[in-house]
DNA sequence: TGTACATCAGTGAACGCGCGTTCACTGATGTAC
DNA sequence: TGTACATCAGTGAACGCGCGTTCACTGATGTAC
């Protein structure tokens, strides 16, 4: 029986990285960003306010990471819907959105991430990449947009709902012309 | 000779309210969200640091002000464009937010205002009235669409658009395909 | 026109708080012999 | 198989910082007489 078998905590963690970045997720969704902190998400994993020092050097290090495992996630969830279509496609970014507001937000918005970071970087290139691919594949559907103009238009259109959605700003819209809808309703009736 | 008239700062500042609007705005722009502190805004506007606190309560309260006043000057630029239909009030629309990133990120995004105050909601609520407006001169898209459907799709379009323009994610796209192409008109192009 | 006074906008010192980061340390680990 | 040792993950006290808010105050203003 090694000490690592022990009950309760060892000295060493054996993996605080995943640890630290599991709690700090659950941070984000449960208290929002302006609660992730070096002290709240060490406090939270049960270590000392400095053990995240040496895995991540500082908080943007942390959360850089904690984004970079985002933008996996989100490619995970696009990966099944992409060879179904725009459409498809669409709902599953804004139903990631909906499911994981904080690491969107996190993701999307916040300047407490270094973009430049490479593992940040090729995770976020990676993702796009998705969306460069499902453009490709969609019927032209204006002769006289450039790619990029549809594509901007794609994803402004797909974000704009996510974005919208994960403020609570769709809701008044839940209740309108005295009709009730659910919001998977509401985003399924506006990306058709 | 009054001593509001002296040179330098009468003891009474006249119109402080405005000023430390005027400041918070100018900082908001200058220097983002995170550095809106009642300390940072009343130490731009020249005061002591207790200042706001007779005008607005508290830092919440400056900050639902503030905002309050971004919903009218987006109405204000709104207004000029409705009649010309949904093109020109989606373009002054994503206009607004890029002339006004940090106002704009205040207004939708905050989690440092109070929606519920009541100016704000009705600015607010005056700013959506706009928008219900201009739904009810489109010409029917799509027949199967609810009228919810139909507005979340219109807003979530042009929010999108705005708020990736702000976060620089449009960036990237600029020279898409090898093209090199202006900002506004990679907005015109998506926005057609 | 002049004087006394209530009002309250704005001051500034002080409070307690949580933060990121530093630094000397402790103790579990794996390796060399 | 056993022992010495280098490594370094993780500790915890301490630092200085900026924050929001409190509180007793000061002094310009407008009004009552």
């Amino acid at each position: 029986m090694t000490s690592r078998a022990h009950l309760g905590k060892a000295y060493h963690h054996g993996d605080l990285r995943a640890a630290l970045l599991c709690s700090a997720r659950t941070l984000l969704e449960e208290q929002g960003i302006a609660a992730l902190g070096l002290r709240a998400i060490t406090r939270h994993a049960g270590v000392s306010q400095t053990a995240a020092i040496p895995h991540f050097g500082n908080l943007t290090g942390l959360l850089s990471a904690l984004a970079t495992v985002g933008y996996e996630d989100l490619a995970d969830a696009l990966t099944p819907a992409l060879p179904q279509g725009a459409h498809a496609a669409g709902t599953a970014y804004v139903r990631f959105a909906i499911r994981n507001p904080g690491l969107f937000t996190l993701m999307f918005r916040s300047d407490a991430i270094d973009r430049k970071e490479p593992d940040l970087a090729a995770a976020s290139a990676r993702t796009s990449a998705m969306l460069t691919q499902l453009i490709g594949s969609l019927e032209g559907p204006l002769l006289s947009q450039t790619r990029a103009g549809i594509r901007a238009a794609l994803w402004g259109k797909v974000h704009g709902l996510a974005v919208l959605a994960v403020d609570g700003l769709l809701e008044p819209l839940l209740t309108f012309d005295g009709e009730e809808m659910s919001l998977d309703e509401l985003i399924a009736d506006a990306l058709q």
